[in-house]
DNA sequence: CATGAATGAGGTTTCATTCAT
DNA sequence: AATGAATGAAACCTCATTCAT
C-alpha cells in the first residue's frame, strides 16, 4: 500500500524539524562556517544530498531556522497584541523573555554569533526591521504612561539591557545569575 | 651593506600596523571566515606570503587584533588604577567608554561579531578571563560604597547594560541615540 | 533511489586500487614530497578533492601503501607460520623474496626510498617494530639447528645481504645478476 | 686596515664549511624536502639571503654535501691505488669502511636518504658511475686471486653486503653489533 | 660580505553543491 | 525520498629565491 499524502507530508516536516534542529545546535555550539553539511547530515543520520532536498542551500537554512527562532519568540511576548503593557504586563515580559532564553539558548547563542557577522547578518537584520518598531513602540507608550522623562530613550535603553544580560548570560550560563538581575530590571523600569 | 636594525624594525613596524589595520577592517565588515587572507593581502598592498612573514596563522593575526584592542581599552580605563572609583571617576569612566566605542568601532564590530562565534571564541575567553574580574571587583566597590542592596548584582547589571548598548550602537550607529543614553545610565548609577 | 551498498562498496574499492596504484607508481619513480596530490589525481583520473574522499591526508596515503605492501610480503612468507625453517622452506623464502622484489619493484623503490627519510621513516618503523623481531626469531633458530656460531649475528647479516642485494637490484635492475646472487646465498648461508 | 685576500679566502671557507655541515645534519635528521633554507640558515646563524651567495641553489648544497661525502670516502679507501688487495689490505678495507662509518653516520644517513630519492637520485647517480667500477674492478681481482667460483658476482654480493649493513646499522645504530658483524665477514669473504 | 623583507608559484586541504543511480 | 561518489573553486600555508640596501 503506499503511503498517503498525509503520511508524506508528516514525513517531510519530521524530517526537516530533525535538520532544522541537528543544524541550530551545531550551528550554536560550533559556528555557522566550522559548521559543515556533512557534519549536519552525519549528526542528524541522514546523507548530504538529501539535505538539498529540505533546504536549497546552506544560507538558506540557518535563514529558515533564524526565521523560525524569531517568530517563536514573537508568538510567546504580548499575546493579546494589544500594544499597551500594564504593570503585570511588563513583569510578565521580563519574566517571559528570561524564560525563553533559558529553553532556546542554544537559539540566542546563535542569533548572537549571527546577528554580528557581516555575510549573516543581512538575513536578520530585514526580519527584525519589520518586527523591532511595534515591540519599541509598545514599550515607548508604557514608559510615556509611567511619566518618564523621555520614553524613546528609556525603551531603548532597555531594550539594550536585555540584549546585554543575554548576551552575559549566554556567555556563561552557569555563574550569572539571571533571577536577581531579573528582579532588579523591574525595580529599575516599572517606576511604580 | 644590509639596512641598520632600526631599519628593519621600522619596515616590520609599519608593516605590521597596516596588516593589522588592514585586517582589522576587513574582519569588522565582511567577517572573520569570510574575510580571506588573500583578501587582507590584496587590500594592504602586499603578496600573501608576506602575511605569514608578519604572522604565523590566519587566527594569529585575529588574536592580536584582538588582545590589542582589548589592551587599548585597558589602558584608557580607570587611569590611576586604585580600584576605586569615586562618582567623577564614575562618569568619566561612562564617557571614556563611548568615546572608545565610536573611536574604535571597526574594533567593537568585530569584537561582538568574534566574542560569539564559538570557534573563535576561546581565543578572547583567556584574555577576558584574566581582565575582567578586577574591572568587576572596583564596580562592587563602587556600588557598595553607594549601599546599593546587592552591588555584586548591580555590577553585572551595569555590565551587561554596557554591553547591550555597545551592541545596539554598533548595528545602527547612525540613529541610535548614545548621548542620551549615556547620561540616563549615569543618572539610574551615579546614585547621588 | 540510491545504489545498493555492494554497489557502492565496490566503487570505493576499485577506486581506491587505483588510487593507491597510482600513488605508489608515482611516489616510486618521482619521490614522496616531489609527487603532488594534484599529479596523482591528474593521472588517476580523478578530482583532487576525491582524493581526500579515500585518504584523510597524504602522510595516510603513504602509510597506507607502506602498510599494504609490508603485509603482502609477510603474507607470501613461512606460509606454514611455525617458526621453523628447514633447508627446503630456506630455500624457498630466498627463492620468494627475489621473486616478490622482483614483481614489486615499485613497491621497494618507495620501500627503501621511504625508510631512510626521517619524516616519513617512523611511519614505516612501528610497523617493522612489530614485525620483524618474530621473522628474525625464525632465523636464528634456523641458524642454531645448523650450528652456526653466532645464530643472532648470522641472521642480523642475512638480513643485512637480502636488504642490500635488494638495493642494489632496485637501483639497476637490468645489470644486477640477480639468479647468480640467489644461489650464492644460499650456498653461503644453507651450511648443507 | 683592509683584509688581505688570504683573510677573505678563509672567511669564505670556513663559513662555506659551516653551512655544509649544518646542512649535512639537517638534511639527515629532517630529510632534505623538509628542511628548509631558513631552518639552515637560523641554525648556522647566517642570513638566508647569505646561503646564495655561496651556493647557487638548495639543489647545488646537497650535491656539493654528497660529492664531498663520497671523495672523503675514496681518499680513505685503497690508499696506495694499485688495484691490488693483499688479505691485510681487504681486512683493512673492511676495518675502514665501518670506521668511516661510524664516524661519518651523518652523511651516511644522508647518503641512504638521497640515493634512493629520484629528484635527489641523479644527482649521485653521476658520480657512482665514475667511480664504482673501480672499486667493483679491484674487488673482482682480488676475488679471482681467492680462486672464488664467481669472482665478478662474488664482488657485487659482497658490495650489496656492506650496503645492507650500512643501511641496517645506520636505522638503528645502538642495537646493530657491527663488530661481531664485521669478523664475520672477514671470515666469509677472506676465504684463507 | 651581509641582511631580511618581499615575492609568487605551488602545495595540501576543505567543502558546498551536483548528479547518477 | 534517498544515497554518497564526484567535482572544483577557493581556502590556508610554505618556501626557494630575489633584491634593495
Amino acid at each position: 500500500m503506499p503511503r498517503t499524502k498525509n503520511q508524506y507530508k508528516e514525513i517531510r516536516e519530521s524530517k526537516k524539524t530533525l535538520i532544522l534542529d541537528t543544524a541550530l545546535e551545531l550551528f550554536a555550539n560550533q559556528g555557522y562556517y566550522t559548521t559543515s553539511i556533512s557534519k549536519i547530515a552525519l549528526k542528524a543520520g541522514i546523507s548530504k544530498g538529501l539535505m538539498y532536498n529540505y533546504f536549497e542551500s546552506k544560507e538558506e537554512l540557518i535563514k529558515e531556522i533564524v526565521y523560525k527562532g524569531i517568530d517563536e519568540l514573537l508568538t510567546n511576548f504580548d499575546p493579546n497584541k494589544d500594544g499597551i503593557l500594564t504593570n503585570e504586563e511588563f513583569e510578565f515580559f521580563v519574566h517571559e523573555n528570561f524564560r525563553v532564553l533559558k529553553q532556546n539558548i542554544h537559539y540566542w547563542k546563535l542569533y548572537f554569533a549571527t546577528v554580528m557577522q557581516p555575510p549573516v547578518h543581512k538575513l536578520i537584520q530585514e526580519k527584525l526591521m519589520e518586527l523591532l518598531p511595534g515591540l519599541l513602540k509598545t514599550l515607548v507608550t508604557y514608559f510615556k504612561q509611567k511619566n518618564v522623562a523621555n520614553p524613546e530613550a528609556e525603551a531603548l535603553l532597555f531594550g539594550a539591557l536585555m540584549d546585554g544580560i543575554s548576551l552575559n548570560y549566554i556567555i556563561d550560563p552557569e555563574n550569572f545569575p539571571l533571577e536577581v538581575i531579573k528582579s532588579m530590571i523591574i525595580d529599575k523600569f516599572s517606576h511604580r
